[in-house]
DNA sequence: TATTGTTATACTCTATAACTATA
DNA sequence: TATAGTTATAGAGTATAACAATA
């Protein structure tokens, strides 16, 4: 009951999804005190598991389009988290610098500060079992991008 | 690894918001077939549950702005699926139609069809046990807004 | 004076096509 | 001819304020 009014039963697909969107939209809360945006996040990961990634292949590993990265990656060049250098004169190479890898701890360690909080009341054998049967559900269902439209700013 | 990029570790967190993510869009995708949303999915829902509620009442539930809200009731009343009935000359109630009655059942097979295909390789009892730990998350974290912005169209 | 519903508007995120330049 | 990156634009979804009518 929200405020006298009562909430219909719902199953265990709409739990994942509610549950789902507090925490990324917990986590790009926290991110934007360090005004990063979720996509920022996404991208500074892979880069900084992938250094001399392409534009194309980020975007495909990041299931986003081309055009949009062009933007993100803007932003992150212009605060020097990361670098485009040239490989030949149409393609060129991804990598985060000094700043960039710094965020990205940063980033890790509000990921855990926001894990804490989150599974606060569940006993450590639940969690475990929990990132378990997550797990099972990414590969049985190919679930494959590594940045998910979810991640967004709301409310 | 897709396509040779290698994926970055990721936590428990990360896989909450991909997989539900995941769900939700494909929950979109089925309503989809039915010229409906998420979001109109969820007024049906509560509607049903609570017959007579009033928009503000349903915007604060929903966590949905009333200004937001018109439209979508609008889009509902026109396709007789719910229905606004005077209460005095400034507040209507609402109430699902026939139509909206069966619009809801269908909504309902649809969801276990979906949750048949998404959770084919947990076993029964994985299942149950994520479906308890989800409602305890949900109750710890106090996650009240019963449809949540996730729930949108995508790719 | 407060409340209900509505209109209008701006902003962000996403999708798509078209374009430049290089290979 | 195909590819990498970019620009421009349109469309959703969302946020906010201002408004009219009524309690």
């Amino acid at each position: 009951m929200i405020h006298g009014v009562k909430k219909p039963v719902v199953g265990p697909s709409f739990l994942l999804s509610q549950v789902g969107a507090y925490a990324a939209r917990d986590f790009a809360g926290r991110l934007a005190t360090r005004d990063l945006k979720p996509a920022h996040a996404g991208i500074l990961r892979i880069v900084g598991a992938n250094p001399g990634l392409s534009q194309q292949a980020l975007s495909k590993t990041l299931g986003m389009f081309a055009s949009r990265l062009v933007l993100l990656l803007d932003e992150l060049e212009l605060r020097h988290l990361l670098e485009r250098r040239a490989k030949d004169r149409r393609s060129h190479g991804l990598y985060l610098t000094a700043g960039g890898r710094r965020a990205l701890t940063a980033i890790e360690k509000l990921t855990q500060t926001l894990e804490k909080k989150l599974f606060a009341r569940l006993p450590p054998r639940e969690l475990a079992q929990l990132e378990r049967t997550l797990r099972l559900l990414v590969t049985a269902n190919e679930i494959t991008s590594a940045v998910h439209p979810a991640y967004r700013e709301l409310e």
